[in-house]
DNA sequence: GGTTTGACCATAA
DNA sequence: CTTATGGCCAAAC
């Protein structure tokens, strides 16, 4: 039901699925763009995933667990929706290293691979 | 309905 | 470690 009276939100279909798919993710843990994308049955749409974060509204899906494989943020130039992801994440529990990535291995959530089988 | 793009990922050097 | 290249799929024009 997300944002049903925007214009251009959660219209398309692959989009709404990647947003279902991060609402799953618990607070103080983090996925990864593959993962939700593999989640979805497709492990090489990472990109649409991506894509699908950037036309939703930071309202109601926490889009800001979701992070690059390499567990660092990516962000698409301007760096202020990539330090407010970071300040929401450390409010979630979320440590960064001092290269700006987080434990990958230790907070990657994992639960949606049971979705796919 | 073809072309362009995109908050990525894996591989090679 | 960094830099460069291919690919994959869906949304937007």
């Amino acid at each position: 039901m997300w944002i049903d009276d925007a214009d251009r939100i959660v219209r398309p279909g692959f989009n709404s699925r990647v947003h279902a798919l991060v609402c799953q993710v618990p607070r103080g843990q983090v996925t990864t763009y593959g993962d939700v994308a593999a989640a979805l049955g497709s492990p090489r749409v990472a990109r649409q995933v991506g894509f699908a974060l950037a036309a939703l509204r930071d309202d109601d899906v926490p889009w800001q667990r979701v992070i690059n494989a390499k567990g660092t943020i990516s962000f698409r130039g301007d760096t202020d929706r990539g330090e407010h992801q970071r300040r929401l994440l450390e409010a979630e529990g979320v440590p960064f290293d001092a290269a700006g990535r987080v434990p990958l291995e230790r907070l990657r959530f994992r639960a949606f691979t049971e979705v796919a089988g």
